[in-house]
DNA sequence: CGACACATTGACCAGACTCAAAGCTAGTGG
DNA sequence: CCACTAGCTTTGAGTCTGGTCAATGTGTCG
């Protein structure tokens, strides 16, 4: 725990925010004058929880976090995936009350930043305001992603489009390349991702490895074939609106 | 078509936005000044289609617009539907490209607003960015919810839930009362949106008729037991950030 | 070496899909 | 005012994708 400013912690988000928009030096300075206070947590603890009402936003430096929501009979559904440079909960600026959970997956480094100041920020700086808008807006663009994978995807077809996915939004903030990428999540996250049975996940995965489209060892996620991935998949990066394309 | 300023177009905007936020009288006046063009639209006609870089946005002022996403093979997937109020495209503000398509469900009156306009207004009235903001956070809630429902409910369940939740939207502008709303659109669309087939849409609405749940007929939902939905669907409201609860 | 978490396998099951055929019902035109 | 139509809803029978339950492998770390 810490209350200097720390250039990592700003360096990601600045680097998150160059991969969707440009940047001008003034923002770049402004944001690197947010004050930040730095926690360490381990794996799979929760950050924010399902009906809090949060006074701080939190930016991914470390490790990976997801967002969740719990139901009745121990069921899970993981809504979205978030790496350094994300502040997965940004929406809690403008909506009170948390409609679901943030946790950490892995063990990860954290940020706080308290809503005053980004609210103080946004204010000051409209076209970083509208940068901040912008990511919500993309975030909502892989929710629709999601869905359209869930309602009209067969289960290979939607593990196919979410390692599309990962793998460019890795690529975009510098942390993959080469067609590989790191993927540290157990197989039961990925199915309450993907609203499917581990079971079957790991009857996908296995399918897949037999078809040399991946390979999936020791949390890194090696892609054999890309563009039969796309293909399979129908993937389109549109809806990433990423700044620097290089999808490939 | 027409151009002059139109108070009812405007009003179902403030009315929309009055129910997310409290509107201070300076926002509202500002709203009612905006420049639209009101456009009478068929049923089932595209309003902005996916790859299209729009110029404006689109206010649904009467009937039912959606957003979906077609895949090959005719598969379609319905993303979010929008009644008088809702502005589906607001996002085109902030990301250029369209990664999905917008349509009416009904015969539907539109106002389309400039962009330019648009940026305007948020320049000018921080308080009102800050609210159309909130809205699309709002938005990409209900995306999570389906989320949670296509991932995690049985067809039963998720039924049940978007009715709850299309009941509470519509209630919320005044469209709905008494557990009574409009519901003008097919079995098929219904399956479109929940990621099931009209055949088993078909079957879910017999079993809630048969254990009255609900009445569906000529394009009106009745709600018979709102309580028993609720509990069915464990449906908790917070996720609209409704201003006004009146969630019965 | 043990323990624990995670991955894999097999056998069986069920919710939702497919295909195809009838029924309805609200408009339309004669 | 009735017959016709087109689009929607309903039904039935058979299929299949993905789920369930339970056991067995396989690391990895203390």
């Amino acid at each position: 725990m810490s209350s200097a400013p720390d250039n990592h912690a700003m360096n990601c988000l600045i680097r998150k925010l160059e991969s969707i928009a440009p940047l001008s030096d003034r923002s770049r300075q402004a944001i690197e004058s947010l004050p930040v206070r730095i926690h360490k947590l381990d794996a799979r603890r929760d950050i924010v929880r399902d009906g809090d009402k949060p006074t701080h936003c939190c930016l991914i430096i470390d490790g990976w976090a997801c967002r969740y929501k719990l139901l009745s009979q121990g069921k899970r559904q993981i809504l979205s995936f978030h790496i350094p440079g994300d502040i997965p909960d940004l929406q809690s600026l403008h909506t009170h009350t948390m409609d679901h959970s943030l946790g950490t997956m892995t063990e990860a480094t954290v940020a706080f930043i308290p809503h005053e100041n980004l609210r103080e920020l946004t204010a000051r700086h409209p076209g970083l305001a509208a940068i901040f808008w912008r990511d919500t807006l993309i975030d909502a663009g892989i929710f629709r992603a999601w869905l359209v994978s869930m309602g009209r995807r067969s289960a290979f077809e939607h593990v196919a489009h979410l390692f599309c996915e990962l793998y460019l939004k890795l690529q975009a903030v510098g942390l993959a390349g080469n067609y590989r990428c790191p993927l540290p999540i157990t197989q039961a996250d990925l199915a309450d991702a993907l609203g499917l049975t581990p079971v079957h996940i790991n009857r996908v995965l296995q399918e897949m490895r037999g078809k040399t489209l991946i390979t999936l060892r020791s949390s890194t996620l090696v892609i054999e074939a890309w563009s039969e991935l796309l293909r399979v998949s129908e993937f389109d990066p549109t809806y990433l609106h990423l700044e620097k394309r290089a999808t490939g």
